[in-house]
DNA sequence: CTGAAAGCGCTAACAG
DNA sequence: CTGTTAGCGCTTTCAG
């Protein structure tokens, strides 16, 4: 039970500590049956190395870091599925950090880089803009991946010294925002709540947010401030409670909102609920539309309306890009991915005779 | 942007290494001042000690691991959350690792316990029986959290040499189950299909079918295998496309049935959108019993009855036990929970003239 | 209070 | 092919 080393296990085959780590790490310059006899006493003992002990030793890792926060997000998940596959299909290994919600992503990575000797990092979810110094620190690429469009994220940095160049993917947020909430306008919907989140701090809750405010403004309906819900409660803003909470809300306070823009496919679902539970139907009193794309929605009744973000596409650039930087085939970019707003079953027309609601 | 040691720093402050270690550890035993000077370098330099290093040389560290296999499973989220905060609660630190389908959770967690100085370890879904021998290398307590009754397992492995005396934590699913059946056969349905996962392996699904199964034979209706539907796609085998297509591809071949047990609420949700599909009603037409409790279920559009595990009060258990067998306080136990059935929207009478199906 | 020095367990030259 | 040896960066005695 006491700590074995690989000492202890050179003495047991009467070989040299170099010739078990030959062994271990499959090197070719080892006699084939001497490999055999180490490997079995290894079997036996039940040894394992000390990754600590390894790790300090290498100077090379090829390896990268996933550094998620709010790992309850569905779409998250996705991500990190197909990015895991994409990067194994390198010959690379993915260490997933899950970062809290308290915690600094870019310190957590500055710890794992001196760790693990990583070739990259990727940032899925988290702050909107970081410490450029914290972020140089790194030494080396990094990509930030479905946190905004670099374009708004530099405004926010001008204020510093200079503008940040970092390597970011993602959809553009107010585009793909206004076109979901004119599709709404264009069912004849002039009422539109919005349930966001981030309201006071750079995030893709204000860039969704301007969208939104885009597609009233182009089509001469008012932008009223009550029709905004901004969900700040429990551990991770993007989640089910909040946008019940926030439907809830909403409706009570304004009974003449016939449709819902959710910055979020959780927070619609939350909010379908709540619709639910004021007796109304979807879509025919209320029509919702989310955001994100994930399977939730698919299977939910009735189908979510959504914004799709191409998660699959954005993994594999976001790989892509990370690689080539690691390659230094190029520098950082801001690659933006076009996000498609599928129509499902939660929206239908905002014509009805006012009577017929409530029904 | 040379990999900054603690050295670096010693000789920037004009100090030794040690001194450098005691600011950086918080030590006692330093001049304030000397502290102050050293600090104000380490933010300037942005340094940040490898912690490869500081693992290998520490004998302790007061951290537990907790070894995830299924973490797309909200059922998981929901418990990691719980664990996390109550592991915390005691001055200890959590280490999660998200173990891939294909990974021994076993073996992992061996190769932490010698990296990080392991005081416990939490196994979070998973095989449901382990190589006893391996279990034993680990060398510090661990426990089995929500991956089926010791009991039922305990009968596996008594195949080998003794029983496995492992800590445990779970509900009674084979009980469990057995309740949910009756409750849909209370209700008036004697067709019941059920969707379940692992059937020729040792699993919570063979525990959740044998409780089916008990009912039936209790109340004198036939156990029909064509009735049985085993989920074996993708990477989880507990998801939304498979609940999908296990309901569609039973509801095709038995148009006779009133009522489906899934073994996982993920596994009902897919479940229930292939009904609404096939242009039937829940719970009219079909009703549904999920398993676990996760809040997806309370948000669906029909609310979904349920199983629920009370993910908290398992959570504080896990953590209570495991840290009574690290201070030594108590063997390792198998502790059984009471799991509910919650009744909400997605189950009603199984009575009903055979035209009005199918309306 | 502080510095020098001895490893933690492993890998990788280097010299057989 | 194999053993010896020098560190990787840090913490921790042990003397000052």
């Amino acid at each position: 039970m006491a700590a074995t080393t690989i000492k202890d296990i050179a003495k047991r085959c009467g070989v040299g500590v170099s010739t078990v780590s030959r062994a271990l790490n499959n090197h070719p310059d080892i006699n084939p049956e001497t490999r055999e006899k180490i490997m079995k006493v290894i079997q036996e003992t039940g040894f394992v190395p000390n990754d600590s002990a390894r790790y300090l030793k290498r100077s090379e890792s090829n390896s990268i870091a996933l550094m998620v926060k709010g790992i309850s997000n569905p779409f998250f998940t996705k991500m990190i599925r197909v990015i895991e596959s994409f990067v194994q299909e390198r010959g690379y290994t993915t260490i997933l950090r899950h970062v809290d919600t308290g915690e600094d992503e870019v310190l957590s990575a500055q710890s794992l880089v001196k760790e693990r000797r990583l070739k990259g990092i990727v940032f899925l979810g988290g702050n909107f803009i970081h410490d450029e110094n914290a972020l140089r620190q790194l030494g080396v690429p990094y990509i930030f991946s479905t946190i905004g469009n670099l374009e708004e994220r530099a405004n926010y940095v001008e204020n510093g010294h200079k503008k940040v160049m970092a390597a970011n993917i993602a959809v553009d947020d107010v585009d793909a925002s206004r076109k979901a909430v004119e599709y709404l306008i264009s069912l004849g919907h002039s009422n539109i709540g919005i349930i966001t989140e981030g309201l006071h701090v750079p995030s893709v809750g204000q860039l969704r947010l301007k969208g939104y405010r885009e597609a009233l403004e182009a089509h001469k309906l008012p932008y009223r401030e009550d029709y905004i819900y901004e969900v700040n409660e429990g551990v991770e803003h993007y989640s089910m409670p909040n946008g019940y909470k926030a439907a809830n809300e909403l409706l009570r306070r304004h009974p003449d909102l016939t449709a819902l823009f959710c910055i979020s496919d959780v927070l619609a679902i939350g909010a379908c609920r709540a619709i639910a539970q004021h007796g109304l139907r979807i879509p025919e009193d209320v029509s919702v539309v989310g955001y994100d794309g994930i399977e939730e929605g698919e299977y939910y009744i009735p189908r979510l309306t959504t914004v799709r973000q191409p998660f699959r596409e954005m993994a594999e650039a976001t790989i892509q890009l990370l690689f080539d930087m690691i390659d230094k085939k190029c520098r950082p970019q801001n690659i933006i991915m076009p996000a498609e707003l599928v129509v499902r079953e939660s929206t239908g027309s905002g014509y009805r005779p006012e009577q017929q609601k409530k029904l």
